[in-house]
DNA sequence: CAGTATCCACGCCGATACTG
DNA sequence: CAGTATCGGCGTGGATACTG
């Protein structure tokens, strides 16, 4: 008989929430599936966030693995292209998962 | 040609994560499930978690129909047990989802 | 166009002491 | 045993002005 000692910490569970939660990233990863995937695009998309948030959002899931950002002019006006890589991609099951879930349980 | 406008506030997805997110919600799930009803269980499988969080987790997973809290005895001491719904039940299947998306993309 | 740089509010989470 | 009450740090998200 062992004992079950859990760290949210060392959960695996900390890691999805990380990529996938906060207020926007589902909503970034959604619409990049959808072709809007360049930064102004996405923020007529999303009209309440700011930019320094969606900057942010942006980065964290390039490092995460999920997007990759492509530098097309690098000088002003600067061309940015945002699309997912196919780990970004696979996680589109797993929230339409909880999108089945949502609908059922409600 | 219609123009898609998001807000994170009325997604689908924000819901999921209020109900399962933040630090301890998916950790509690996966021990009532094993039967750590109680609340000085929980307390000790999660020895890094303050009594006020997990009383604030517990309330608003009751809140949320995942769980339902059982007062076996209302006097000093008291006896609670805790137990899943079956819409708690039903999330493990998306948490499994999400632990074999882990397996495959780390 | 696609960002930085600052400053700031709010809420999550935690430590500790006390209680029916 | 199963909580409340109180105080506080810190990180997330946001408003606004500026820039290569």
């Amino acid at each position: 008989m062992e004992k079950i000692v859990y760290d949210a910490n060392f959960c695996i569970m900390t890691d999805f929430f990380r990529m996938t939660g906060g207020k926007w990233k589902s909503v970034i990863l959604y619409l990049i599936r959808k072709d809007i995937n360049r930064f102004s695009l996405l923020m007529d998309a999303m009209p309440t966030i700011s930019k320094k948030v969606l900057t942010q959002q942006l980065r964290e899931m390039e490092q995460d693995g999920l997007l990759i950002r492509d530098v097309l002019v690098a000088k002003a006006p600067m061309v940015v292209v945002y699309h997912l890589t196919d780990k970004g991609k696979s996680l589109r099951q797993l929230i339409d998962g909880i999108i089945e879930w949502n609908k059922h349980y409600f």
